[in-house]
RNA sequence: GUGGCCGUAGCUCAGUUGGUUAGAGCGCCAGGUUGUGGCCCUGGAGGUCGGGGGUUCAAGUCCCCUCGGUCACCCCA
C-alpha cells in the first residue's frame, strides 16, 4: 500500500527535544561547560561519523555496543562508516590526528546512537555530556575527573545518587586476575545463568557483572580485583581513593563493577541514581583508557574520561523534583493596534539594546495582544494605540508586579523598561537550579 | 533481538451486550467589554477513532497483519 503522506514522525527510538523542555538542556549545557571549563576542559566538536574501524579497535569488537548496536553505513565512495555510539572513541581518534600539546583536556555534548529496543531512558539517540583527559596518568586526575561529575550532579540539586568504582587494572595484573575468576567459575558453572553458562570462559570478568541470581551468587565470594592488582595498579588506586576522600566525593567499592567496553584500565566508575528504576539507572560513567590512544594508532598516552546520558540525568532530576524549568521570559511585550509598524520598530530597537521582546502580529485586537502578553510571561506591556501614535509615547504597562500604567516619551522607553522591570525578570536563571552561570540583564546593557 | 500491556481532538481521557450526525475537560480562536491581560459567560475551529485487511445488515467497539508507544529481559547513558 503507498504512503500518500510523509510519516511526521521521529523514528523509532529518537525524540525531538522542544521548548520549554528545552530550556532545560540549554540550561544544563551551558552549566556543564562553564564547570569543565574553569577546571581547564576545551570544547570537541568532532564528526557524527567515524570509520568504523575507530570503534571497532576502540570499544572492542565483542562489546554488544560494536557488535550488535551500531548504526554502520556506506557512503557513496564505498567507506564503512558509523554513527557514533559513545564518545571517547571520536575525540581520542581526533587526539591522535592533531596530537595536541599534552595534557589535552576536551569536554563534549553529543548525540549517540545505538540499535537497541527503546525503553524509560534508553534511546537509539541519546545525548551525552563528556570530558576526556590525555596525557597524564596521574591518580590526583582520576580524582578530578570523578569530582567533576559529582559536582555538576550536586549543582542541579541532586542528591539521590552514588558513585561506584572499581579497578580494572591493567595489561601486567588483569590476565591472572581474569585467570583467578575463571577457576572460581569452574567449580560453580551450573549455578550461572543460561547466559553465561556457555560463554563465561571466553570473558569471566562479564559475569561479576550479571544481576541474575545465579551467577551473583556464583560470584559471590569470587576474588576481588582489588585484592590482586598489582603493585602500580594498587598504588594508583589508592591514591585516588585516597584523593576522593580528601575533597570529598562519597563512593561506594563496587568490586562487581565491569564497563562493557574493552578499553578501561585502573579505575573505572559509575554514577548511579536511586530513585531510577534499577535497570536504566545509570546516568553516567567512565573510567582510565591507558590504551587506548595506542589501539587507534598512537603513541602510548594514558586518558580518563566519562560520560552523562542527558535523558536520564533529567530523568533523575525529575524523580527528585531538582532543576525546575524556568524559561526564560520577555522583558516586555510590544501591543500595537495601530497596524504593526510601531511594534516592528520598537521591539527591534529594543532588542538592539539588550532586552528580550515580544510583540503579536496579524493585527490581532488589544485585548488578544494583552493576552498574549500576559502567556508571554512578560514583565511590562509596552502599549502603542492611536493616542499614544499621535503624542509620539508608548503607554508601559506592568503585567506581573503591581503599579500603574503610565505613559513615556518613546525615546525614554529603554529607560522606563530598566526601572520597570522587576529582580525576578532581569536576572536570566536565577531560579534554575544554579547549573549556569547566571547572565544579568543589567551586564547585557553596558 | 524475545515477551507483556497500550494506541479516540494539540494535551488528559470518556465512549454502555458491535447499532443513527464520535463526546468532555484543558488548550487554541472569537465575542461579551468599538483602548487594556489574568476571573467569568457565550460561541467557534479542530478527529484518516495509529495504518491496512477481514467478519457483519452495521466496527471506535470483534479477528488478523502492520506501524508506533510503553514496560521487562539483554546491555548500556
Amino acid at each position: 500500500m503507498p504512503d500518500e503522506t510523509v510519516a511526521a514522525r521521529a523514528p523509532t527510538g529518537t525524540h525531538d527535544v522542544l521548548w520549554p523542555e528545552s530550556a532545560r538542556w540549554e540550561h544544563l549545557v551551558a552549566g556543564f561547560a562553564a564547570r569543565v571549563e574553569a577546571a581547564g576542559f576545551g570544547l570537541a566538536v568532532t564528526p557524527l561519523i567515524e570509520d568504523v574501524r575507530v570503534f571497532r579497535r576502540g570499544i572492542g569488537e565483542g562489546s554488544d555496543v560494536v557488535g550488535k548496536e551500531m548504526y554502520e553505513l556506506e557512503d557513496r565512495g564505498g567507506r564503512r562508516l558509523a554513527l557514533r555510539p559513545e564518545g571517547t572513541a571520536p575525540v581520542v581518534r581526533a587526539f591522535v590526528q592533531h596530537r595536541p600539546p599534552l595534557p589535552w583536556k576536551a569536554w563534549y555534548v553529543t548525540p549517540a546512537f545505538r540499535y537497541e529496543r527503546p525503553q524509560a531512558g534508553r534511546y537509539r539517540q541519546h545525548h551525552q555530556l563528556g570530558v576526556e583527559a590525555l596525557g597524564t596518568g596521574d591518580p590526583d586526575l582520576d580524582v578530578e575527573v570523578i569530582a567533576l561529575a559529582d559536582g555538576f550532579f550536586r549543582s542541579l540539586g541532586l542528591v539521590g545518587f552514588e558513585a561506584r568504582i572499581n579497578s580494572m587494572g591493567d595489561a601486567a595484573c588483569r590476565p591472572g586476575y581474569a585467570a583467578l575468576v575463571a577457576a572460581h567459575l569452574r567449580a560453580r558453572q551450573d549455578q550461572l545463568c543460561p547466559e553465561h553458562a556457555g560463554r563465561w570462559e571466553a570473558n569471566p570478568l562479564r559475569v561479576l557483572d550479571c544481576k541474575k541470581p545465579g551467577c551473583v551468587a556464583a560470584t559471590e565470594d569470587a576474588p576481588r580485583f582489588l585484592d590482586h592488582l598489582c603493585d602500580a595498579c594498587a598504588a594508583h588506586f589508592a591514591r585516588v581513593t585516597d584523593g576522593l576522600r580528601s575533597v570529598g566525593v562519597p563512593y561506594r567499592l563496587a568490586h562487581r563493577l565491569v564497563r562493557g567496553f574493552d578499553y578501561y584500565t585502573r579505575t573505572t566508575f559509575e554514577f548511579s541514581a536511586e530513585h531510577l528504576d534499577a535497570a536504566q539507572n545509570g546516568i553516567g560513567g567512565g573510567g582510565r583508557y591507558d590504551g587506548l590512544v595506542e589501539q587507534l594508532g598512537g603513541p602510548a598516552t594514558p586518558g580518563i574520561g566519562f560520560g552523562i546520558g542527558v535523558e536520564r540525568l533529567l530523568l533523575a532530576c525529575d524523580a527528585e523534583g531538582v532543576f525546575p524549568v524556568d524559561p526564560p521570559r520577555p522583558h516586555a511585550f510590544v501591543v500595537d493596534v495601530t497596524g504593526g509598524a510601531e511594534a516592528r520598530d520598537l521591539s527591534i530597537a529594543l532588542r538592539g539594546a539588550g532586552f528580550r521582546v515580544e510583540r503579536a502580529f496579524d493585527g490581532r485586537s488589544m485585548k488578544a495582544q494583552l493576552k498574549a502578553a500576559d502567556r508571554s510571561g512578560a514583565a511590562v506591556a509596552l502599549i502603542v494605540g492611536p493616542d499614544e501614535l499621535a503624542a509620539g509615547t508608548v503607554t508601559v504597562r506592568p503585567l506581573r508586579a503591581g503599579g500603574d500604567q503610565r505613559q513615556v516619551a518613546r525615546d525614554q522607553v529603554a529607560e522606563a523598561l530598566r526601572s520597570a522591570i522587576p529582580a525576578a525578570h532581569a536576572v536570566d536563571g536565577s531560579r534554575r537550579g544554579g547549573a549556569g552561570e547566571e547572565r544579568h540583564h543589567d551586564e547585557e546593557l553596558t
